[in-house]
RNA sequence: GGUCCCAUCGUCUAGCCAGGUCGAGGACGUAGCCCUCUCAAGGCUAAAACACGGGUUCGAAUCCCGUUGGGACCGCCA
């Protein structure tokens, strides 16, 4: 049985490239039928705090990432890892160490000086005798000899245990650290393998130097790539939105950043778009490649478009309300007929790659009047224009059946009478109805708006002049 | 600085493990054309990459070595 877990550090949102990690989990606990754990790794005291935690939950629960145990955290099994760190201790396998951070910073900078590894010395590993001074544990990393990670994305990668250090596994506060806190979790939650980013690798020897004192057997490692920002740096802050729930507050779907960040590391052949059961199905570690990879925005941006267009209106509507409360398009309260608000967003979903730009097209359709943007205005209505929007103002009040259709004959009409160019017609009164030289068809929007909307728009201009 | 990882179009990548079918395929983006009431969508086309140098081999994007370049880690953070 296969059990994988996700563990992020609540020191922070969710973010792009946690996702990833913890989707490439629960993608292969969900092909293996094996089962996805959530774990909260807030040892650090300091920096957690519980509005992360249920940020990350948030965001976990809006890409459709369910876990199946947990969301376990470190902090309520603290007596835990203390019984294993004092049994290392007892056990000769650990040993404690006196040095103070103050003194162990000072050694490392005056190290970095000198151009030496900053390494800990081992200075407290050969004291016998159990001072009376506060103390933290440290492990006994093996002097020589070396550790092979096998590693099912990078293959074999061979450590020197020289170049491994002896590191605190409990601090002089009585909590454990990261490295110690991972083997003893992962070896009683039953992890058979641990799929994590590449920051972790150099971490590896150490943790499986603990399994086996601890007379654990490690799970299998794998370690996927990172995910780099444009300038080519670890994905961070400096590079804008990296948070899962800022995504979604920008109108990305869950549904498209999956199938995004799935991409990003792995393959299956020339295949862009998948489905969920699809990712399911395909999803493997020997189709993740070793390279780190670029954040692409662009590419994001289109798979987006790609959703929201193979999206049902229905679903749209739902999920476009929000972002029309918020922008002032529609007041909570207030309900729109559903075919309605289908229709309106069938015109519009192949043109808006985010529900946040569905949302600000939608403005025309539900707002009484709209914002003319100035340089429509300068170049669509003037005095050569405005004999055509009235005329056109009158053939439509007096039409009964505001129907797409007929509209289009009331402009066909009107441009064969005249001589016209139907963009002569046409643009003007794209630009009244939508404030802009961009919309849908003319026809359809017009008969979405519906005929009071229409005239109101026509009059205001026309009166105007 | 030390250790570890990595290297195909600007970007995501297929191909590499089992060398020949690769004069390197797809996608995003970019450019052009078609369609057209505008903008999209759609269709067609184009420019665009095997980092470099050595081997091995009849033959290397694919295997080996080196160089260069990029990334990560070196905490009583995770």
């Amino acid at each position: 049985m296969v059990r994988v877990r996700f563990a992020p550090s609540p020191t922070g949102h969710l973010h792009i490239g946690g996702a990833r990690t913890a989707l490439f989990n629960w993608l292969f606990a969900r092909h293996h039928n094996g089962k996805f754990i959530l774990r909260i790794e807030d040892t650090d005291r300091s920096r957690s705090t519980e509005e992360y935690i249920e940020s990350i939950i948030e965001a976990m629960k809006w890409l459709g990432l369910d876990w199946d145990e947990g969301p376990f955290r470190q902090t309520e099994r603290m007596e835990t890892y203390k019984a294993y760190a004092y049994k290392l201790l007892e056990e000769g396998k650990a040993y404690r160490c006196y040095c103070t951070p103050e003194e162990l910073e000072e050694r490392r900078q005056q190290a970095m000086k000198e151009g030496k590894p900053p390494r800990y010395d081992r200075r407290c590993r050969e004291i016998k005798e159990t001072l009376n001074k506060p103390f933290a544990i440290r492990f006994k990393m093996p002097l020589e000899g070396e550790t092979v990670v096998d590693d099912l994305v990078k293959g074999n990668v061979t450590f020197k245990n020289s170049e491994i250090e002896d590191l605190v596994i409990l601090r002089s506060d009585g909590t454990p650290t990261y490295n110690f806190c991972v083997v003893v979790d992962d070896f009683e939650m039953k992890i058979t393998h641990v799929i994590r980013g590449e920051d972790h690798l150099n971490n590896t020897p150490k943790q499986i130097h603990i399994y086996h004192a601890l007379g654990m057997n490690p799970p299998a490692f794998a370690h996927i790539p990172m995910i780099l920002g444009t300038d080519r740096a670890r994905l961070s802050k400096r590079h804008g939105a990296t948070s899962v729930l800022s995504y979604r507050d920008e109108g990305y779907l869950s549904e498209a950043l999956v199938n995004f960040l799935a991409r990003l590391g792995w393959s299956y052949g020339d295949q862009e778009i998948f489905t969920r059961e699809e990712l399911i199905k395909y999803f493997n570690l020997e189709q993740v490649g070793k390279a780190n990879a670029v954040f692409n925005a662009e590419k994001l941006l289109w798979l987006n478009s790609e959703y929201i267009k193979l999206m049902p209106e229905e679903k749209l509507f739902e999920l476009v309300t929000p972002f029309l409360i918020k922008e002032g398009y529609l007041k909570e309260s207030e309900t729109v007929d559903t075919g309605w608000a289908c229709r309106a967003i069938k015109s519009l979903k192949e043109r808006c790659r985010t529900l946040k730009e569905l949302a600000h097209a939608m403005r025309y359709y539900l707002l009484d009047y709209v914002e003319i943007e100035p340089k429509a205005k300068e170049k669509y209505i003037n005095a050569e224009t405005i004999p055509i929007l009235r005329e056109i103002t009158e053939q439509l009040e007096a039409l009964e059946e505001f129907t797409q259709e007929r509209i289009e004959k009331i402009f066909m009409d009107m441009v064969n009478e005249k001589g016209l160019k139907l963009g002569q017609v046409a643009q003007p009164v794209r630009v009244v109805m939508t404030g802009s030289t961009v919309s849908p068809g003319i026809y359809e929007v017009l008969e979405i708006v519906g005929k009071e909307k229409t005239l109101k728009r026509l009059r205001r201009v026309i009166g105007a002049s």
